[in-house]
DNA sequence: CGCCCAATTGAAGACGCTCAAGGCTTGTGG
DNA sequence: CCACAAGCCTTGAGCGTCTTCAATTGGGCG
């Protein structure tokens, strides 16, 4: 079931029989969680990490006026909030968006991969550093790209992340998120995404319906979105 | 002279006489820059990291159309471009803002690091996390907060920040950065930034002049920004 | 003294926001 | 089986924050 999770990690380099076995064991429990649950409060102090199984989730964090940023989604195989285990606690909420299956890792059982399996502890250093990556080019959406790049940018990075773990093609993928999400996310409003994907729908780029992005054309939405994959660090190396 | 970094280090938790030593000697060489000197150029493979001793740095984005972005800041005590170690290149430019002293550590070094000594890796890994950490409160600033509260918060993050290595206290602190180099900060305009730090110094909450930040309100500074230094992870804790 | 870079200010305009209303779909209960 | 409510999507109109373009001022330095 965690199959996702390793396909992730393999991504980047080869997993070990050993530390495969290390990974299994870690996890503790599975657990099932509705749409809409908090699974991580802000300034709540954290014994366990937990890697998404199935479904979507969000990092966010609000500002006193109820405006709300999106930081980060995450798709299956992700390890949501493993910088909980050396942060103790998270400076973001973790909500689920659509119905969750998750698989939870205790802080004992990743301290004492640290201690043991130094390769292992730097895949998953790598992993929350892949996090940071994307939080920068997040940063560069929100503060330099328009509207429209934004979206681009939004819908050819979860493709590509979805691509790795099986669940997206070039054609497209299931993405159950409403345009209020989409606009947490871009640090827009709901009607400008509106008006927004409008555009690029009726440009043939792309369009979301039905819970579903299909993609029309992948070239053009990675130049509106100036899209460069290499931020994603998929090539394989000795770790 | 990398007390800074270690002061940085020590406002997490303690270090042992022997990670000190193991720090200090994975550097191998210290070095100078000039002012908007590219450390580290986007894509280029990096086979050493490094520590900022003196000086102010940046990681940045460009687009295309020549906007930019800088996605975090660096002060004296930082490792700027510890996650090369786990990345192999990066997915921003790394540029000095004033002339730096740094410390080159080769990655084999670091690499030794993590296979001797998992307390230390643990604690490197946590700086890493801490950059996260800042890069989300960026990604909130960027995305929902006004101009004036992007700009108050940026103050009110490198107050604290330097504070930990002794290069500000509550009065205010040497910035030598220009408004050019806010607006690409906070994701502004100069123009925009030049509008908005006359408001706040008309309203007696800061003032930049000379190249020093003065703050002379610091509550309101950090009532305007909505800043909560949690997000900095400066208490004490077992690692 | 004069050059260069940064800071400053003005005026006009654009991109995205706010407020508001209407339509569509889905699920629920009478 | 239909009425109704709830949530999401869609569209219109007006507005505001921030941008763009341009010109002027100020300060540090060779």
């Amino acid at each position: 079931v965690i199959e996702a999770h390793l396909a992730k990690l393999r991504a980047r380099g080869e997993v070990t029989p050993g530390e495969e076995q290390a990974i299994r064991s870690a996890v503790s429990e599975m657990h099932q969680h509705p749409a809409d649950a908090v699974i991580a409060r802000a300034f709540v102090e954290q014994d366990h990490s937990t890697i998404l199984l199935e479904g979507l989730m969000c990092r966010y964090k609000d500002l006193k006026n109820g405006r709300r940023q999106i930081t980060q989604l995450h798709v299956p195989g992700d390890f949501a909030d493993l910088h909980s285990f050396t942060l103790k606690y998270l400076d973001h909420d973790v909500m689920t968006l659509t119905p969750c299956r998750v698989a939870i890792v205790p802080h004992e059982n990743l301290r004492q991969i640290t201690e043991a399996l130094p390769r292992l502890t730097r895949m998953y250093w790598f992993q929350t550093n892949i996090d940071a990556a994307i939080h920068r080019e997040w940063e560069l959406s929100l503060g330099r790209r328009t509207a429209k790049a934004r979206l681009a940018m939004l819908f050819s990075e979860l493709q590509v992340r979805l691509e790795i773990v099986g669940l997206a093609d070039e054609r497209g993928y299931a993405l159950p998120l409403t345009q209020v999400d989409l606009s947490e996310c871009t640090g827009l409003t709901n009607v400008h995404v509106n008006r927004t994907m409008r555009e690029l729908r009726e440009e043939g780029v792309v369009d979301l319906q039905g819970g579903r992005v299909i993609v029309h054309d992948r070239a053009t939405l990675w130049r509106i979105a100036e899209f460069d994959p290499r931020y994603l660090y998929l090539d394989k190396r000795d770790l």
